[in-house]
DNA sequence: ACGCTATCAGACAGACCTGTCTAGGGCAAC
DNA sequence: GTTGCCCTAGACAGGTCTGTCTGATAGCGT
């Protein structure tokens, strides 16, 4: 019935190679938003404004989108850590209460809804790609943490890390709750006394 | 065709008005292992043993399964970090650090899979009734502390409880993506020093 | 013995979800 | 111009999910 040449709108087309990165960043948006499982294919393709094949081309399944996002949130996260310790200047131990900075700055930002990684990891079981990806993201940065503490002098730099992590992933999870700056300003206040403490220090 | 006499097996019974507590324990073993969303309804009830229209008598929806769920969570591991902290004896100093050993024992049983509360919170939005009930949970946590904190003459109570929370709350985290017992360890460790610095004491 | 209520079994509806497939349209290089 | 590639639109299949409904049965109190 309809004549071919009839057609609707030509078709408001995505630029090529443009694809992935609009539906990656629709996919952070969603996950992080709503959750992994929570966010659907469907309305990822929608929001993107990008075909259905076109997606599958990119990411041949959810998992290989998930994975993506968490590279991706890896990246802008310790980015930002490493931000916040490099803003408190070259002391080590100013670095290592600095870096809870990038925990305020988080927390205050619209839309703020705590960990990706945790909130991944409680969508996912042990075992899986999602939870593996999760768990070395923890490592790294717990790493990274130890070795400011070393550089720091701490009498026991992995005891020093161990404590932090804690902390900063306290302030964290406390972020999937409410988006309370005072819970960041607490971890920054409890990490400079166990940094002080690690250090030998008496405050 | 099949003649109305010749049914099957006739039903394995659940006694009456037991059916309730055989559906909420097989959800808080569903939802803890898979997470509110990986556990279906359908699942539950299958494993249950129950049939579909008991089960939706005494839960009308799958959100009044999941508050019931978080109710009975709320219960037991209140229940636990009491416990432990009695057991730590009558000074309330030694409570609030003996607190942490639930912290341990939870997360040496096997299928231990972080909070319940948190893992909750990173599959709910905002405002949902389920949020509000782990936001609801959290401040009776940290009230309790709060609580212990000021009868044990802690400088700044609220301060103290704040740090204490973060640490437990980051230990509980931890457990999402590895039950490693080192962590909780590290908890009580570093509890112990908050607790003595909040206390004016030089360790 | 009778009836009431709680339970069972399972079909069914309607929504949603992932992933495949067909058919065609625009753009650039050759 | 033609060829090849990347894109669009959307139907479709097969599965899962929640929640409703029907009809029959077991056990308990009276």
């Amino acid at each position: 019935m309809t004549p071919p040449a009839a057609k609707a709108t030509p078709a408001a087309r995505t630029p090529a190679g443009q694809a992935r990165d609009k539906i990656l960043a629709t996919a952070f948006r969603l996950f992080y938003a709503h959750g992994l499982r929570a966010a659907g294919i469907d309305t990822i393709i929608a929001e993107s404004g990008v075909a259905k094949a076109t997606f599958y081309k990119y990411f041949p399944a959810k998992d290989e989108l998930i994975l993506a996002y968490l590279e991706k949130v890896d990246g802008i996260w310790t980015g930002q850590l490493h931000a916040a310790a490099e803003a408190a200047g070259p002391d080590p131990a100013a670095r290592l209460v600095g870096l809870f900075d990038a925990l305020a700055s988080a927390c205050r930002r619209d839309g703020y809804r705590g960990c990706a990684f945790i909130n991944a990891a409680a969508e996912s079981v042990s075992g899986t790609r999602v939870h593996d990806r999760t768990v070395a993201h923890k490592e790294h940065i717990r790493a990274w943490i130890r070795d400011l503490a070393d550089q720091a002098g701490a009498q026991d730099p992995d005891r020093l890390a161990r404590s932090l992590t804690l902390v900063l992933d306290g302030g964290l999870a406390s972020g999937v709750l409410d988006a309370d700056p005072a819970a960041a300003t607490a971890a920054r206040d409890t990490a400079s006394q166990l940094v002080a403490a690690g250090l030998g220090r008496n405050p």
